[in-house]
DNA sequence: ATGAGTGCAAAAAGTTTGCACCGCT
DNA sequence: AGCGGTGCAAACTTTTTGCACTCAT
């Protein structure tokens, strides 16, 4: 017998997963909520709450979405699985999709903020056993290793030293600093 | 030859580390601080910046610590390698010793909030070597798998079920609610 | 109709910071 | 003396919430 049921079934639309979740809570798709959505999976990035909110800042399809919504919206799709919380990141927690990807996990530059994805299933299997072992009814995980990204580790070369470090100065602490999400000011 | 530089040198007290830390940054250990890295390390717990100002509630050797200086020195304690965040847990940053002690990671339990600590010493050396074919210089990692814990997994048996419900209401979700930092009201 | 959802602004909560005074070195 | 450090309170950020109005179902 032929498995209809893939283990993440990508066919349908981020959307209609949404709708399915919020019918079954007995809430309703707003064109907010549809609005949002959409927003998020127009691409594939990793983003916070603030940059979806900059996104949303003009008015679609008539509807000026507030940031409340925005936060309200992003806490049903973690709950409904279809996204999750990845780190934190300048103060902020930082989301990616959850639906029809792989589990992943990221390096992240403690100098420029950016996010490297990658993959390994081993680890996900050492925590399920070891998850057995404890009788802890694993969900999920999140794992960040920490350090310096191949750029941010490779010095400025020769005599441009000295500018580089100015810029170093200027720029907070990094030579791209502001890789992801950066702040203004 | 024999290694004199263990890879763990844990024959130095926190406080001196912490002071060879500050002085090579032309800092001073001040009566605070020392007090502060004390605090910390007076047992091996997992605690936030609101758990050491509380327990510095009372004047130490005739001082009173402000919040504002132990959120300061914690950060310097991380800088310094003594302390590391582990997870975010009530909106609070939960550090824990990163001095003397072996690498390990956490479950979460997303009812109760507890943190149980394994040691699987497979995951650093798949980092290592991800990291590796990045060309990420890693410093380190924080892993947190998220899900419900043996305890709160356990439904309440037989007939006590409802007043346990009730109580799994009252107490704001869970068996056991407030196992780790909790919070008033 | 009716109750869930939204926007707005105010409130929370954790963390940071400006400033005047204090105290190591 | 000189400069780093502290306490206090105000400022800042991100996130949550109360309330009156709006809109799916």
């Amino acid at each position: 017998m032929v498995s209809d049921l893939a283990p993440k079934d990508v066919s349908v639309s981020p959307e209609e997963k949404f709708r399915e979740f919020l019918t079954t809570r007995g809430k309703r798709l707003t064109q907010e909520r549809d609005i949002i959505v959409r927003e998020i999976f127009a691409d594939h990035e990793h983003f916070d709450v603030d940059d979806i909110v900059a996104r949303l800042d003009r008015p679609v399809d008539g509807r000026r979405v507030s940031r409340a919504t925005v936060y309200r919206t992003v806490a049903q799709l973690e709950e409904a699985g279809l996204i999750r919380k990845v780190a934190r990141a300048n103060d902020r927690e930082v989301y990616e999709h959850d639906y029809g990807y792989p589990q992943h996990d990221h390096f992240i530059c403690d100098k420029c903020g950016t996010l490297i994805e990658f993959r390994n299933d081993a680890i996900s299997a050492i925590l399920e056993n070891v998850a057995l072992e404890f009788g802890f009814r694993m969900s999920g995980h999140r794992l960040e290793a920490s350090g310096i990204c191949a750029d941010c580790a490779k010095p400025p070369t020769g005599r441009h030293r000295k500018l580089d470090m100015i810029w170093f100065n200027v720029a907070a602490g990094c030579w791209r600093r502001w890789t992801f999400a950066p702040r203004p000011g």
